[in-house]
DNA sequence: GCCAACGTTGGC
DNA sequence: GCCAACGTTGGC
């Protein structure tokens, strides 16, 4: 049965345009261990993803994605030339991984981070939601699957 | 093993 | 740009 996650990005870094215009793309960069175990333990092909942008003028979800392939180490920390470059980390044992997201759609307008809020009794306990959470990888029930993106449909 | 210092995330 | 919250590092 796939499961769901949410999967935070900057847009000035990579957006939902972004996602489709390349179609997929590897989710570079995670250096979170906990993000990394979800990526590498428990997310599988098929996968739903909430793509949600952060830290911009309204945060929110702004597509639907999918994981695709399996999960497998990030290139960038082995290279020297990248941002994402762990000196710490080697070839046989490498300390980061990742998987390939796929873009499915773009939502009509953002979800926003406001409204997912103003659900938060219907949502119940969601990683997004906690206070001071910075998790850029987290899961999601179905059901909060379901009301969040209901309220993407639902005029407020 | 504690914890201060530091760097990062991300809403505002 | 500010800053609270958090994760990591490293001295002891």
């Amino acid at each position: 049965m796939p499961r769901h996650w949410l999967m935070k990005s900057e847009p000035e870094d990579f957006s939902i345009d972004d996602l489709e215009r390349v179609g997929t793309e590897p989710w570079t960069g995670v250096r979170n261990y906990q993000a990394r175990n979800f990526m590498r333990d428990v997310m599988r092909a098929g996968d739903g993803v909430l793509f949600y942008h952060s830290n911009t003028k309204v945060p929110g979800i702004a597509g639907i994605a999918e994981v695709t392939g399996t999960p497998y180490p990030d290139p960038t920390q082995f290279d020297v030339d990248s941002k994402y470059f762990d000196p710490a980390s080697k070839p046989d044992a490498p300390r980061w991984w990742l998987v390939d997201v796929r873009f499915r759609r773009k939502l009509p307008q953002v979800i926003a981070l406001d409204s997912i809020r103003a659900a938060a009794d219907r949502l119940g306990d969601i990683e997004l939601l906690r206070k001071g959470s910075r998790l850029s990888v987290s899961p999601v029930t179905a059901s909060q699957w379901k009301v969040l993106l209901s309220l993407g449909t639902t005029q407020e």
